[in-house]
DNA sequence: GGTGGATAGTTGAGAGATCAACTAGTCACG
DNA sequence: CGTGACTAGTTGATCTCTCAACTATCCACC
């Protein structure tokens, strides 16, 4: 047969967990890239500034604290700060001191970034749809929004700091 | 009731497809995280080093065209260009023309290619089965692949090109 | 056999991400 | 109150990615 592989050689899965595993990388790889695709040729907010909009139009005030932003999107603060500059000179959100802590910095989306942020929508919308929702039977989408919470509960479990590590070595 | 949000009046989802589709969302990120966490704190290799190992490990003769490999990885030719040319520096690598076709290049592991893959694979092979593999049911792993694999189908055909465009338009 | 259009891969400049260092404010505890 | 540890956020150097332009080759067809 076939050579082994060395992924198969290190206690690996059993074949058919590799190909599930292969695929899981392949699917999410290709909807970023075709969602992405949308982004940059027909609207004008890159996948990551939209989804930055979208949580700060359904929170109080439109506004958000920088570390709460950063926790929603799964972003270090260093690439928030940036991209938030970025969209600040583009007058898509303002910044401003937080009252009550005075390291604080609260983010806000203009009437501009809400403009923005309606202009894009119903492209991405479609696109989201055409590629994943419609792609699938109803169930399995459902089935794909709870696997993927129990995915994200591990991660938050694993990540972060150095438990992984530690976790390795047990 | 809370106010409608953006995403809900634009012909969006039903209040529980959007929570899938939320849930996708903090999945991918928080699981791609974690994992790569993992390989930058503990592992010589990059998770995008990693996998571009794996895929010329199992080729013949541990050897590849670029853009099979930029195919199989769902990176661009430039993107992969750069990749390699910085392991090519690193010795893990090697280019060299293709027979047969004068445009071709062949991507080649060495030794030393092969050596760092067999260091880090037993550390992300425990990562992605610690993280993903073990907090799922098999029988949830294995339709996760399953859906993954359509959705890769669904961007495979609605990515790439212009069409996103002109489906989005009809 | 040469011209047009595709394909393979590279390049370099600019945009964006990462990492470590840094400022500043808060909190707990003696 | 003051000192040490922690949290919030920013900065800038460096690394990586993207995008458009470019070279070179291949193929089809007249």
């Amino acid at each position: 047969m076939a050579a082994e592989t060395i992924e198969q050689r290190e206690s690996w899965l059993t074949e058919e967990q590799q190909g599930s595993w292969r695929h899981y990388l392949e699917g999410t790889a290709r909807f970023v890239e075709a969602l992405g695709a949308v982004h940059d040729r027909t609207l004008d907010l890159s996948l990551g500034e939209y989804s930055l909009l979208v949580q700060l139009s359904e929170a109080p005030e439109r506004t958000m604290r920088m570390s709460a932003l950063a926790d929603g999107l799964v972003l270090s603060r260093s690439r928030l700060t940036h991209t938030v500059a970025r969209m600040e000179a583009r007058g898509l959100v303002e910044r401003r001191a937080a009252e009550g802590d005075r390291r604080g910095v609260n983010c806000t989306m203009t009437d501009a970034g809400y403009a923005a942020l309606e202009t894009a929508a119903p492209g991405h919308v479609a696109a989201v749809r055409r590629i994943m929702v419609d792609a699938l039977e109803p169930e399995e989408f459902a089935v794909l929004g709870r696997i993927m919470a129990k995915v994200a509960e591990s991660s938050k479990a694993s990540g972060g700091t150095e438990e992984g590590l530690t976790a390795l070595c047990d």
